[in-house]
DNA sequence: CGAATCTTTGAATCCTCTCAAGTCTTGTGG
DNA sequence: CCACAAGACTTGAGAGGATTCAAAGATTCG
């Protein structure tokens, strides 16, 4: 079974340092293409985008809480969220990894308001827009066709969850191993950086489950093998045709 | 690794004999109340939902394949639908079950016509209402709130997602049987029947990653302890309080 | 710098898979 | 309707992989 949270983890009693950023603003957002906002004519609704903030979230700074009431919508800008839903037993598993132009929380926008079905924990420094229940209903009014860029969310969502379900969590702890490392390799590629943005053990294993020393072991053999070398901390460069090559190798 | 399809299976040349039910009949429809349709005023727009038409599926066929260019949803009335997603390797997952008034293959609503994820199979003989994509986009203008009962549906379908990582995809194998069982004796006995309508064991291992001999002992052993029953073809008897305990004693 | 946390490594055990053979079921055609 | 073939399920034995426990090395943070 998987580890458990500590007491401290449970009740997330430390403090975090949120940063306001300052207001967001939509005109000039380099990730907005990709996000729930891509089509919207943000100048004509510049009075209702009015009210979402930026805030950068530390590492290991929570999101939300699963079963709190759902409130407000968050649109990463950059870092890494995971969702992760804690079992009656304590043990944690994470259901999926979001990345930049993802939204956190989109529970929020279900009719009736429900609670959040997970935790969201910031895995690497993340920042944030935070969008309050009230900007959805407004635009939903001022723009019918606002839905569709939501379900597009949904659906990057089930994507997200699909992914776990097939690539981590299927096969040999050396397959689910390489092919999310492929994964991040792939997201950093596409922010133009060589390097893989790191997750910690504990977080591969709640995502694979996948012993802590099992994952251990898998990425030491790959560092051998010169397929991953340590290049700061969470950081490690890649040698991205090995990586893929291992997990081509199993067709046929 | 899991199975692979056979030659057959991935043509799918075999032929179905899929029954028209007729057309569907939203105004008594007993499962409307949970589905996409749940708060629509079906006697107003009549004329629009006039196209949608009932079908009954035999098991084993397809009801969409993956890649396919998504052009019509289903929501299903009764028996159960897997959706499946083959790897390159030609290996199998299943990525969610979907029961009664789950919608499938909601992929067509996306602004941009896409490609159906999976393949959509059915497990149990099922009756489905087929609904082409016009009749979305005329709700849509006409019923400006239609979007929100979309949207609980990918909710649905991310719990469902969701429940395969945690549920059917951690732990041990005799956990996620366990589990497994426990969640189709909920569904029976939502249906007010109290038998399981059991999964083929190759099913079971897609849906859990488990080798079908593993399965298959797991299996007998809760047929020892008188767990399980079986009642028919594809049905077993259930000892509710039994198998629930199973799945809560991993407290502590 | 030292304490706490996270990661590595080894050795033994346990679990799960694989292979293989047998039994049971299902469906088809004579 | 029976017989046979194909497919699905069961069971055993053995091998291999993954987990566990334990202890030592690294890192990080105050």
């Amino acid at each position: 079974m998987g580890h458990r949270l500590t007491d401290l983890q449970l009740r997330n009693t430390k403090c975090f340092d949120i940063k306001w950023e300052g207001r967001a603003d939509c005109q000039l957002c380099s990730i907005r293409k990709n996000d729930i906002f891509a089509k919207l004519d943000v100048e004509e609704h510049k009075d209702i985008l009015n009210s979402i903030s930026q805030f950068n979230y530390p590492e290991k700074s929570l999101l939300y809480r699963q079963g709190n009431p759902a409130v407000d919508v968050y649109v990463i800008r950059s870092g890494i969220v995971k969702l992760e839903e804690v079992s009656t037993d304590g043990s944690v598993r994470i259901v999926r990894l979001l990345l930049p132009s993802n939204a956190v929380g989109i529970e929020t926008l279900l009719d009736d308001r429900q609670l959040y079905d997970q935790n969201a924990v910031v895995l690497r420094g993340a920042s944030v827009c935070r969008i309050p229940y009230s900007v959805f209903s407004l635009l939903e009014q001022a723009s019918p066709d606002f839905y569709q860029m939501v379900m597009k969310e949904w659906h990057r969502q089930l994507d997200a969850a699909d992914r776990v379900i097939v690539d981590f969590s299927t096969g040999s702890v050396h397959d689910r191993v390489a092919r999310l490392l492929v994964y991040l390799a792939e997201a950093s590629k596409t922010r133009g950086c060589s390097e893989i943005e790191m997750l910690g053990i504990e977080d591969i294993s709640a995502l694979t489950s996948i012993s802590r020393e099992s994952i251990s072991r898998v990425l030491a053999s790959f560092k051998r093998n010169r397929l991953l070398e340590k290049s700061g901390p969470n950081r490690m460069r890649y040698n991205w045709d090995g990586l893929t090559s291992l997990v081509e190798q199993n067709i046929g």
